[in-house]
DNA sequence: ACATCACATTGATGTTTGTCGATACGATAC
DNA sequence: GTATCGTATCGACAAACATCAATGTGATGT
């Protein structure tokens, strides 16, 4: 469909020519880039597992670092990256900081990949 | 379900107490994070989408330097990435190297984000 | 006010990654 | 064999990244 059919000279510079029709855009790779690279971290999948087997579905950043097993900047980090990447939402109560997952974003990226 | 409710003590170290079960391992975070790594380029999305746009769903390497304005050596190092993680599969033909999507591999990384 | 606790930010370090020029490899055609 | 063409590998380099110790910030409780 989007791609031409190879000609059948022998020694044409190229085996087929292309149409770039329904192939995403620069921009629009560079943003499922973003998201992916987010998501693309052992540290943060935990994370995005951790919460959503939670109960309420959302997690205080408190019990991270010990279920990580790693320090309290670098869970900082990947909460941060997440959030920024807007895969999770980040809630402030009294002292502490909790998170849930932001559903509709996270289909997203499961959404791109199916087509 | 799966982390224990907050603590109605005012002053214990944590403000809840987690369970770990059903979240992922670190190992099974580290096998979807290789996946997912291998999907979070821009220029490897696009390889992806220019392959599932092309007619019989597969494409000749031949044509992508120029489509994604970069240079061989860089083609082939993306898409040696992608081969490696399982994402594409490679087929010589002559002289041209032609790749396709292998489909199952990649709903399972899509499944992956769905729980 | 003061001490304490939860969390973010900074700065530094070692590692990984994307990129390309140069070169090697492998198949095709003559 | 020899030349040519498509592709992979190597070597180098700059940018991005994961990590943590030290420090800053902002809220809580006394």
């Amino acid at each position: 469909m989007f791609l031409a059919m190879a000609t059948t000279e022998t020694d044409t510079r190229f085996c087929c020519q292309p149409l770039m029709e329904n192939v995403l855009t620069e921009d629009a790779a560079a943003d499922l880039a973003v998201l992916l690279k987010a998501l693309a971290d052992p540290v943060r999948l935990r994370i995005m597992s951790i919460i959503a087997a939670a109960p309420n579905s959302e997690i205080c950043t408190c019990d991270l670092p010990d279920l990580l097993d790693r320090s309290q900047p670098t869970v900082s980090h990947h909460l941060s990256q997440l959030t920024k990447a807007g895969l999770v939402e980040r809630e402030q109560r009294g002292k502490w900081a909790w998170f849930r997952i932001a559903p509709e974003r996270l289909e997203a990226v499961a959404k791109a990949l199916h087509a």
